[in-house]
DNA sequence: GTGATAATTGGAATAATTCCAAGTCGCAGT
DNA sequence: ACTGCGACTTGGAATTATTCCAATTATCAC
């Protein structure tokens, strides 16, 4: 997918919900697809700042918040400390490696959901299922964990 | 389980990891047995005032942080927002109800952590796996949930 | 009991996020 | 093109959650 493709898919879901295009969002966008670390909305401002340099921090959070509404992005918690945002929309469970504090996408398989879904008890209806593992990623650093390529 | 025998518990395993047990801690512990739904460390500071008003926060902050290093106690977190603490300590996944914002444990049986575990790829290694579901619980407000009973 | 060590306390400090009021931008209708 | 209106951005103040710190207090070993 080309960047002015991403940028028209974005375009499209901001105007499906009546909201604008910006420069503010499309960079914030596209800055998240760039590079899929999992960033920080401080993270995010910093990359931000250096193609739009008089971005406010607000705007960042604005422009995130906006981006989670229309589903182009997920924010994510593991424990305490900073929400991560990550820009991949299919189903994954995030990998937290505690030795180096990367998180890695992990793709998950629609049976695994399926079969999540049935541990429920009657009356329980979920929407969406987050997985988070913890633990080590042994190998070497430049995995290549199964979801995080769109391109 | 009798409040004694938990308070056994507790000490035991506060001396196991060298610390001692102390009223604050015990209040804290059996505040979070007593009513286990999910609380705030602000929630569990109110709770424990009545039976120790001249309690800290930061006291409630220690005695959770001394709880969960002694895995007596999981912290949990979904979303943005104060962490929240669970007694519960057989392996569960958390359904959070979005309309009511009460979050449920779901009972995991032991086959769906090993299947989850095959999904990682190679040199992957869990060491604990966080499941959190988000969604609506249709039936009553009295759902005995799976996983909450200890006693 | 006495001293060493651990734990508690209150308040200040920090971190992350939200709020708010003012200013700016862009499109719709003329 | 011009104007007006609502959406968007901005900086700074406010809020929330949590941690830090220095001083006191409690507890255990001897």
């Amino acid at each position: 997918m080309t960047a002015s493709e991403n940028s028209e898919a974005l375009s499209q879901r901001l105007a499906d919900s009546g909201l604008r295009s910006t420069p503010q969002r499309e960079v914030v966008y596209t800055v998240l697809l760039k590079k899929r670390d999992h960033p920080t909305a401080d993270e995010v401002y910093a990359r931000v700042k250096s193609e739009l340099p008089t971005i406010s921090l607000a705007t960042v959070y604005n422009c995130l918040e906006t981006l989670v509404q229309c589903d182009l992005v997920r924010a994510v918690n593991f424990e305490r400390g900073p929400t991560r945002y990550c820009p991949n929309l299919r189903p994954h469970a995030h990998f937290h490696d505690e030795s180096t504090g990367r998180t890695h996408d992990i793709d998950l398989p629609p049976t695994v959901l399926t079969e999540l879904n049935r541990i429920l008890p009657q009356g329980f209806d979920a929407k969406s299922i987050e997985i988070t593992f913890r633990g080590q990623a042994k190998e070497s650093s430049e995995h290549r964990a199964a979801g995080s390529g769109h391109s």
